[in-house]
DNA sequence: CTTTTATGTTTGTACATACAACAAATATAC
DNA sequence: GTATATTTGTTGTATGTACAAACATAAAAG
């Protein structure tokens, strides 16, 4: 279990990637009772959150490209969590009745997710150091 | 540029996933003159550090899963950059001239993305950084 | 010595993500 | 008003990663 340092704990790519699979592995538990991977599960919260926002605002407000937003949101609306309505070339998105049901469900994930991660680094160091995360990635962009 | 603090900001999952894909994206372009992905380079690296290496070791040594190694060795090998011997239900992995003769390369590369790194964090911050996310992932195997 | 169990590696399949190229619509310039 | 540039969104294609299952070999049990 207590497996030896590696030799790249102080490259911060190696230390970063391996910090957002294991979040990333734990999330997908967390969410599997919502039936969506952790980012169908935070689109489909923003898109609640805000009906008709555009895939240019998800992007943005997710960090993730717009081709990545336009594969997320073809399987939500594939599996009819949210409907695309198109003027002009925007895209209006909005959720559906099935989407709307999921929101408290994935609010408990987030939540549960959010503990068990205070759990292992601690309520102060792991605000901080979220936020030290968010910053640092925010200059890389 | 200056984009507005997204909602998903406190999650430690959301964050650490937007820095490694940043990360992961600058890491690509350092790497580019080695002809090799940032993981690849690193199973190389790695492989030259210890001729005869096992894919278990790799998998340990790089935090990755045992399946993720072959497909990171198939292509390292089919570019003839290591070999593979098979004794018994055990692999040895032995890097070749081809794959000796880029080492230089990988950890200059690796040196320009380390110093990129910390001309955002500065020094001091992102060697705790680095080391809080390294052990925080550790704590979350 | 055979049968079971454990270990190491590879394969099939799937997923989230991104880039480059594209189409379509709107905005700007002349 | 037409021509050109920019913006928005979607596709084709590729990558790195993982899980589950399949194999193959080694070790242990009987």
């Amino acid at each position: 279990m207590a497996e030896k340092k590696s030799k790249y704990c102080g490259c911060l790519f190696f230390s970063a990637n391996a910090l957002a699979r294991n979040l990333t592995r734990i999330a997908e538990e967390e969410y599997q009772v919502t039936g969506l991977s952790p980012s169908h599960a935070l689109v489909l919260l923003t898109v609640n959150g805000k009906q008709g926002i555009r895939p240019k605002e998800l992007a943005g407000e997710m960090r993730l490209t717009p081709s990545t937003v336009t594969r997320l949101l073809d399987k939500l609306e594939y599996g009819k969590y949210i409907i695309r309505e198109e003027t002009g070339k925007m895209v209006k998105v909005f959720s559906t009745a099935k989407g709307k049901a999921l929101n408290q469900r994935i609010k408990n994930a987030w939540l549960r997710l959010y503990n068990r991660c205070i759990e292992v680094t601690g309520p102060e160091a792991g605000k901080k150091m979220t936020q030290w995360i968010y910053e640092t990635a925010q200059k890389l962009d």
